[in-house]
Parts: C-alpha cells; sequence; structure tokens
DNA sequence: CAGTGGTCTAGACCACACT
DNA sequence: GTGTGGTCTAGACCACTGC
C-alpha cells in the first residue's frame, strides 16, 4: 500500500467523535503537518479529484481503459462512494472520463469516439458532419525547425527551441475546405515524421495519444475574418479577395501545459462554425 | 396545497415496503393512470427539474429572485433534499439558477451579472473587456414590418406575420466594432419601440426580461468570413473588401422557443471572437 | 443566532451489461 | 448471477450570510 498524499476534511480532523462507525482509521489524521502542498484546504471530492486527475496524467490508466469501480476507488482513498462518485462527476463534466452504465467509467479518448473530430466545429451549411463523408486529408509539408518568439510564447518554450511544422489540407467531398499549420513541440513529440502523419487514419489527436502519451484536454480557440495570401488562395482554390475564417487554435494536456499551436483557415462558403451557448 | 402532476420513481410504485419511515404518503402513489404525460419515466430529479422549470416559464419566481429553500422544495415536492439538490444542480449548471451559499438560491438574470454580455463572446486583442469601458450604442433603425420566410422560420412564425427589426452600431473606445441587425417576433414585444431601447441603459436581455417577461436561455450562433455590402461599410467605417465576422444567432427562452434572431458583423482587426472547447 | 447552501457519509434499491 | 454506475433517502456537520 502507498500512503496517500494526506486528504483532510475542510477543518484539520481533531479525533472528531463520529456518531456512526468511523471507518477511516482515526490515526492516520495529521493535525498541522503541512508539507509544502500549497492549495490544501479544499473539498475531499476536490482532493480526491486531484488524485484521480494525477493517475490519469502519470499514465496509470491510459486512454479507453477502465479505471477502477467507484468502490474501489472510495477504499483506495478511504472516502466514502458518494465522495468519489462528486469527484469522478467533475471529471466527465469536464470530458477526462467517460462513464458507461453497468460497465465502468473510462478514460476518455480521441480515437473511437461517438464524435471523429472533438475539437472541429465547422459543419456544412446543409446535410450532417456523417452525410458527407471523411474528409480528405493531404500533407502539404511537414519539417522540423526552430521556433519563432511568438511559437514559443504560445508553446511555453525558448525561442529557437526546435518545433514540428506541419500543414495540411482538408477536402470535403473533394473541395478544399480546410488549410491547417500546426505546430507542436519538439520534445514530446519526437520521432513524429510527415509519413507518420499521412499514414495513420483517425483523429490527429488520438495518434498523438497512442503514439506520444500525450492527450489533449482542452482547448482555446480566437476566430477572426481574414484575406488568405497567395498560397493559401491556391491551396484552397479561393480567389484572392476571398474572405477566409481564421482559427488559432492552442491545445491543452492536463495541467493546461500547451502541447499544440494551431492556425486554420476555414472556408465558410458551403460551411459554417457553429457555437453553442448558454 | 395544490396536486402535483404525478411524481413516479421510476418503476411504478406498488407499496414499496420501505424499510425505515417512509415519508412519502404511499396513497398518492398511482399505479398506471398516465393521464397524457408524454415523456413520464424519468428520473425522479428529473421530473422535479422539470417542474420547477415550469414555475420558472410561469413566473412563479421573477429573475433575481429567491427562490424557495432545497428544504422548503422538497418539502412541496415531497422528496428528499438531495433530489431537490440534484435538480437545481442541473439548472445552476445550465445558467438558469445561481446559487449563492448562506443567501440562497436565485433566478438568474442578464441585469446586474457578472459579465455585462452573456452571449457576446468578441474580446479585444489587447487588454480584458472591462479595461476597454462599456459600448457605446447607437440605434441606426428600428421599425415594426412584415416577416419574410427566411426570418419567420428561424422564429417559429408565419411568412407575413409581423416582426420587429432593429439595427444598432456598437462602438469601443469610439471605433465602430459591431453591426447588428435584430428580429424580434411582434406579439411577446408589442410594444417595443425604437426610444424604449435607445433609452435603456444595460444589456438588450435585461430590458426584455424586465418589461416583456421574456428569459433569453441559451442561444445558437453561426459563424462565417464574409465581406460588407456598401452600408455595412460605411457604418463600420472599412473599406469594401475588408473581411468581417458574420455572427449569426438564434436566441430561445424555456422550452427551445426561438424568441430572436440576430445577425451580427464583428470587426476583428482590434478584436477577436473567443471560444473555449473541452 | 437562525437559515441557507456545501460537504460527507451510509445504505437501499434500480437499470444495465457481461458472462 | 455478479458487478457496474444511477437514483433516492436520511442525517450529520460545516461555511457563509444576515438579523
Amino acid at each position: 500500500m502507498i500512503a496517500w498524499p494526506l486528504l483532510v476534511k475542510t477543518p484539520p480532523p481533531m479525533a472528531t467523535a463520529a456518531p456512526s462507525p468511523a471507518p477511516p482509521d482515526t490515526s492516520s489524521a495529521p493535525q498541522t503537518s503541512w508539507a509544502g502542498q500549497a492549495p490544501s484546504f479544499s473539498p475531499l471530492y476536490q482532493q480526491i479529484k486531484g488524485l484521480i486527475l494525477q493517475s490519469l496524467q502519470q499514465g496509470e490508466w491510459k486512454p479507453g481503459e477502465v479505471i477502477p469501480s467507484e468502490f474501489d476507488l472510495a477504499a483506495r482513498f478511504k472516502v466514502s462512494q458518494g465522495t468519489v462518485r462528486k469527484a469522478v462527476d467533475e471529471l466527465a463534466a469536464e470530458n477526462l472520463l467517460v462513464r458507461r452504465q453497468g460497465r465502468g467509467t473510462f478514460v476518455a479518448t480521441h480515437a473511437e469516439q461517438q464524435v471523429q473530430y472533438r475539437f472541429l466545429r465547422l459543419q456544412p451549411d446543409s446535410g450532417t458532419v456523417d452525410s458527407e463523408g471523411p474528409a480528405q486529408r493531404d500533407f502539404v509539408d511537414c519539417r522540423r525547425q526552430r521556433a519563432t518568439a511568438e511559437i514559443a510564447r504560445a508553446l511555453g518554450l525558448r525561442a529557437g527551441d526546435t518545433v514540428l511544422q506541419a500543414r495540411r489540407l482538408l477536402r470535403f467531398a473533394g473541395v478544399p475546405t480546410i488549410l491547417e499549420d500546426i505546430w507542436l513541440p519538439g520534445g514530446p513529440f519526437k520521432g513524429l515524421t510527415a509519413e507518420r502523419l499521412s499514414q495513420y487514419h483517425g483523429p490527429m489527436y488520438a495518434l498523438f495519444e497512442a503514439e506520444f502519451g500525450v492527450r489533449m484536454v482542452r482547448a482555446d480557440e480566437k476566430l477572426r475574418a481574414v484575406l488568405p495570401d497567395e498560397a493559401q488562395a491556391t491551396l484552397l482554390e479561393v480567389a484572392a479577395g476571398a474572405p477566409l475564417l481564421s482559427v488559432e487554435r492552442t491545445a491543452y494536456t492536463y495541467n493546461d501545459v500547451p502541447m499544440e499551436l494551431r492556425r486554420g483557415l476555414y472556408r465558410t462558403d458551403t460551411h459554417h462554425y457553429r457555437n453553442q451557448l448558454n
């Protein structure tokens, strides 16, 4: 058994004289020995959430796998099942875990998912995403280079660090619709080649998960209307003055660590970017 | 006391011989008398959620007001506090209610809110929304007219029904940045005039709440990059070929009833549309 | 101080899935 | 059947708010 990093109930426990059978061993209740841990005064279920998150980061459970049952986790962390449930509920709400009744709770994955592209909001004006069939992907370019100051800042690197850059074109029903420039930090993605990218079928983020253990968890996008430069216009087969939707996305792994910068140019003559507000 | 529209636990209750003090009066447990209610076989807390929603629609509690405490609601619906809690949790997650510890649970409102514009995703490229100060609003136009087929479809009306149309320009720090055309159904918004609109200070949706009892709960947006026509370019003070972000928003009240169609043109040279994905 | 929402527990029963 | 998550209850205690 491993010693868990001190779970504390919101007030430092002091032999609280529980009325009913108090199962947590009362001996493991330290008073004020704060071993560095900065934000330690949070609800129990938040602490459990943090521990589960940690296990996810460290790869104890891999994408697509089941995690232990709520009952087992409760025993492991020495809390009630209800507390684990609340922690898991939040992680499920954040799309890090997926509950499946009768089967268990699974680590979310970009592969084998309901929707092919979890972060792609572009939709055809008529018909559904499915009706237009899978996109055709063409990698125009892929190379290793030194990060500019701007790219470095976005990826949390130093200017001059190695980054991978790729450019690809997505076609729907043969029509070039999305042109993307992608930047990845060289370290975590060492060994990624153009061939690897073009050979892989399925979402790019699934490849990152499977081959490099990098799981994208969250993303921020900034949208603008822009005009293409000459190369972009040619690739997308539009006129020079045609307005395009620019989508700059930063994707993050656990702990808000940025792992990808992506600049997309979307044609919005046959598609639109859909957003739901509430 | 009012007879509540039959709450049923997932299996039709049949004198379940509860082990401990079973508080719900066993007499009020109908077997199979389904009085029309179509989707009645849902978890209790969902039914409670539905009932609370109904009270919100019917204006039993108005925006900004407190609703009864969880304990009171539990008594009223004859369920446990925990069940009410779960119902309220979901409504709070959907931004229909706002919990405030120690004070109570409140009906959400577009006025007196943390953020001025709940549905506006445009942000300045540098600085924060607050640092640029409040927008200057100019109503360019406001008139009553007959709905075109397209507008009617979006608002759930018949072509030819009366709609209100308004056009306004928002300036940030003096720079015209957003040009919006707004269509509202004539019925619910009878009596809305250009003067009423320009005199009101604060979010437009707050006015709708306060003056017309119409509360916007959710919205869908479709984004595109477009070029302005002549009038639009003039108002926004941009060149004819300048790309602009087109944002078509449909806003809904309770029960997914569309209540507003809005077409915005955003300048994205100094601002960007921000979206968070997870 | 009383009242509210927030956390935590414990236990019962149900729906679902796999075997 | 066994085990999983899903629902529901009941009760204890806490933290925050306002009287």
